[in-house]
DNA sequence: CTTATATAGGACTATTTTAGTACTATATAA
DNA sequence: TTATATAGTACTAAAATAGTCCTATATAAG
């Protein structure tokens, strides 16, 4: 189905959460209230993205986590890669060498331009954007095309 | 790590076999030769594309599977989508109603917005792609924006 | 210095999903 | 009638994910 883990959504909602007050310190115990996750969950999630330097932790009594950037400055992509590892739509991605018909493959090159499509769409999306009401806009991603289609058909 | 399933993968490069000569017929033991998957599994994707209506079958003698439609008519989404459902980064996507905080959630809407640039993206390749050398295009994708750009970055 | 608090790190179990296999029924060409 | 090939379903094994727990370490405050 093509889906991120629950971790990772709950990444998201953690992380907007901390977006609205992204200058205060927030207690892993603090948020477990604010989003309803379990706080054994809540801690597994904030550690992973500390270590992904996503967010900056405070060890200690009164200590807690805040973003390391600016809520416009961490996206998406950067999120799924902090709770899922390396993003690649086929294993051949992300694992080189361990496909066995990698020499003779030719569909290779074409997931290589799927992944980064999906992966410029994921990069597009910043913290700012979850923790603000939903607008519109366009990106360009960069695709495979035809054989007949020999031109771009959009330019950026 | 956001990818897609092994079937899904096996999916695409059969197709891209079929691709080559969509006008023949392909017996799943053919397909096992050619592609080096075994037989049973081969058998099970060559199903599940039948019955989404990717592929044509013939049974009995001489029987097997072709294209239903031109390479260049279906896409990958519509592959992903017959081997592994319908396509939704969170499971808030697919599954309505399951979801306990959806009535409180403000990030539902961001990720239905990242969702159908992923799928955008996906579209957008088809099996004529797959089976033909990697050139490069570009495509545009709806995105959400951030509040402070309060108008289109790319138009298309 | 001592205590309470909070994160770091790792290990572990349970659950769910995915992969792979097997078997029976049905259709068709020869 | 027979050989061949797909349809459908059920089942088992393996892998990934989710969720929990425990110990160590750092820090603020009394
Ligand atoms: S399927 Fe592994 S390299 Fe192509
Ligand atoms: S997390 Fe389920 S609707 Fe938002």
């Amino acid at each position: 189905m093509l889906r991120v883990s629950k971790l990772t959504d709950y990444a998201t909602v953690i992380l907007t959460h901390i977006a609205h007050q992204p200058d205060e310190l927030h207690a892993a115990s603090d948020i477990t209230q604010s989003t309803g996750v379990a706080l054994p969950t809540v801690s597994k999630v904030l550690k992973l993205l500390s270590k992904a330097n996503i967010l900056i932790s405070h060890r200690g009594a009164k200590g807690g986590y805040q973003l390391a950037k600016k809520p416009n400055e961490t996206n998406v992509a950067e999120v799924i890669t902090a709770i899922e590892g390396p993003i690649g739509m086929t294993e051949c991605m992300t694992s080189k060498g361990t496909c066995e018909q990698e020499p003779s493959c030719e569909i290779k090159g074409n997931w290589s331009l799927i992944n980064r499509a999906v992966y410029t769409a994921l990069e597009a999306v910043t913290l700012a954007d979850m923790a603000a009401p939903v607008r519109q806009q366009a990106v360009s991603v960069v695709m495979p095309m035809t054989k007949e289609t020999n031109e771009l058909k959009v330019e950026n």
